[in-house]
DNA sequence: ACTAAACTTGACTAAATTAGTCGGGATTAT
DNA sequence: ATAATCCCGACTAATTTAGTCAAGTTTAGT
């Protein structure tokens, strides 16, 4: 699993988003100059984001975009395989977008056997962290501010 | 990371020089033969395996290739880091590739932390298995054999 | 010495992926 | 109305990937 740009940019909106949670919308202007992203790449991948169902908008004047569930509800690793596709390796031990690769025997493969146990530990760790784990981490890792706006991710 | 189809043949080509190591070499083609490796593409692989110092030529009629090393002395995490860069998932988090990235700080990533994690997780399994592990796996999975000879990767 | 079987080297190509950009349309608060 | 905002599809340039190919060099065997 190797993250493209892409899929960080959309991490990082995610998160600002997680941060921002409530009924309220974030413009994409808002989230770009925050995260130092291109602002009309970041509408393409809210656009697909959106169209996955990980977030919402609101179009017209004061229109932006927010969270579709809750932020514990989302884990990275259901982030990552919508952006990135398979976490696995290869396709050949990825559960969610298994390929047949061309060894001659799979059930005798012992490359895929290791990467067998790459896959299980790349899925423990994303699975096991949502976009609230990553909000509690960033305050965590801030420490007390004197402006609880002026957060960092 | 991700392992690439050129990735995923220089490590069976490796698995069956380790199944063979000794003092003979094994020809090109019957590596790319026995692992259905199309042969000219495997050459190319070879010859960078053999600039990186992973195995070593003898040209001429009886030529082929071998194992610099040993296969206990060979990870997989070598392997993949020359071939593919690094293993980390992103370069803010790699150990051997290290890349800054475009988040306001680094110290302070949420994101970074996690992908430190599957980092780690990754390194993990990657550098505690060398060739001659594999090897033992292939003859775990491959069970006990009427034909010696006839094994499968 | 000849020859055929091997590795060697460097260039070449076609397809896919990546990281964006761009123009103009649709919606909505004021 | 109008200005701010999201929406949508097309476009591009650079890079990576997966190979192919031709013409060399080396060496065992006769």
């Amino acid at each position: 699993m190797k993250l493209s740009q892409r899929g960080e940019y959309a991490l990082r909106a995610l998160l600002v988003l997680g941060m921002n949670h409530g009924p309220a919308v974030v413009r994409i202007r808002d989230i770009a100059q925050q995260q130092n992203i291109p602002r009309r790449f970041l509408e393409q991948i809210l656009n697909d984001l959106k169209a996955a169902g990980f977030v919402v908008s609101k179009r017209g004047v004061a229109g932006g975009y927010r969270l579709q569930r809750g932020p514990e509800a989302i884990s990275l690793a259901d982030i990552i395989r919508h952006l990135e596709g398979p976490l696995a390796p290869v396709g050949c031990v990825s559960v969610n977008y298994y390929q047949r690769c061309s060894c001659p025997d799979e059930g005798k493969c012992a490359i895929r056997s290791v990467m067998q146990e790459v896959r299980d530990a790349i899925v423990g760790v994303l699975e096991g962290v949502s976009v609230a784990h990553l909000c509690d981490r960033v305050r965590d890792l801030q420490g007390p501010l004197e402006n609880p706006l002026d957060y960092v991710i």
